[in-house]
DNA sequence: TCGCGATTCCCCCGATCCGGGGGGTTGACG
DNA sequence: CGTCAACCCCCCGGATCGGGGGAATCGCGA
């Protein structure tokens, strides 16, 4: 963990070497940040950081020997107290939360300018998630569909008027249970379990177990 | 939509008086946005915009009559070009992914500077999704959770060394379907389909079609 | 007070499922 | 050229499922 009286260490991971130099250029402008490891690719970046003391990357994501990710999944393994940011031309969805997934602290495009990148290098080094803006609006759209799915199903499963005793055995029928094991974890004959369960298929307008499985997993249960 | 050339028309609603006071006190100073609507809860806000030209709502989310999120849905349902900007001392997962859910474009901390909730403001008003670096770290912390899940998922069913056939029979077990319906489906005999499905129950580790499917949605299929 | 829905329990029966067993053909790979 | 995995087909018996009845109790609101 860096303290605030010294730069924070930086390592670049970038293949382009144009890209590679111009970024370094506009780095050095920075007292805050000092670039200790270059590596034109994800092997290199590794291998350095056997010997380097790093407190954050900047990772480009298409290189070769190593990508990006996959270089992002070694660091976060080997190395957890190291940061990474990726620093990237690509901004779909996909691949920001593959990087993420990968352990990566922060995912920034790649047209940002210095100042904003030397802040997101600080903030990262300080435990923090810094994203493009139009990063933050992919999540947020994610978060926001995803979210509003959730409820969809949710208000589709109240629409149907499960009773609780219902909605109950639903929950454990949706988890692959039996009748019978449902009866005995509810302390119920195994005909009042059938019964429910029949009104179930019913409401849920399915025929078969294995449907109504499916249903409730589609309305959120389990 | 605004354009540059005048100021971004704002809403403010937020209950607590001296906090409204204090947030109208500092955006005065901004030239750039004018407070064209104030209101001390969610259902005097939605009155005001049937009258008032907005183009931007900061919406506080604990307000009497209507709480902010259920004020967001509303303005998002009836004036879908308004964009609504959560300002709150509430940073939780939960209350963020609902207000975005309701429709929220962007959620700020109530903490946050005067020049950063203008310009979240002309964010929100060019369409961006402007959030506090607290709430953006939130964000990907929950995709990096759920994407690391997924890809944990898929990588254990890979290990479970389904044959293409089986896993294409049990795509289709997933969604309910019976195994009559799978034969007429994949052209094949009802005892091959039995045949994959006995090798299935037998990599799965189940012993009911039910908990098939469970498994099946477990690891990521449909 | 009356009725209604929710909950619980019970019976029956045909269709399907589950888990054994058995084989045959093809194609890839050593 | 063998062999092994994958794919396909078949049989059967016991268990379960799905759908059809009916009935008693209880609580809550009309």
């Amino acid at each position: 963990m860096p303290d605030a009286s010294r730069p924070v260490r930086l390592a670049v991971a970038e293949d382009h070497p144009a890209l590679r130099e111009s970024l370094l250029r506009r780095l050095g402008f920075f007292s805050d940040v000092e670039v200790v490891l270059v590596a034109p690719d994800g092997q290199a970046l590794v291998d350095g950081l056997a010997t380097a003391q790093v407190d954050v990357v900047l990772m480009d994501i298409e290189m070769p020997t190593l990508d990006g990710v996959a270089a992002t999944e070694a660091v976060a393994r080997r190395w957890p107290a190291v940061a990474v940011v990726m620093l990237t031309v690509f901004e779909d969805e996909a691949r920001i939360a593959e990087a993420l997934a990968a352990g990566a602290a922060g995912y920034l495009l790649k047209d940002e300018p210095a100042e904003t990148i030397v802040a997101a290098v600080l903030d990262a080094s300080r435990g923090g998630a810094p994203v493009s803006d139009h990063v933050a609006s992919t999540l947020v759209r994610r978060v926001r569909t995803q979210e509003a799915a959730r409820r969809d199903a949710a208000r589709r499963l109240d629409a149907l008027g499960l009773t609780a005793r219902e909605r109950e055995v639903l929950t454990m029928l949706a988890t692959g249970v039996a009748d019978d094991a449902i009866a005995d974890q509810l302390y119920l004959s195994l005909h009042t379990v059938q019964s429910h369960t029949k009104s179930l298929f019913r409401k849920l307008d399915v025929h078969t177990r294995a449907a109504a499985v499916r249903a409730a997993a589609d309305y959120g249960l389990g």
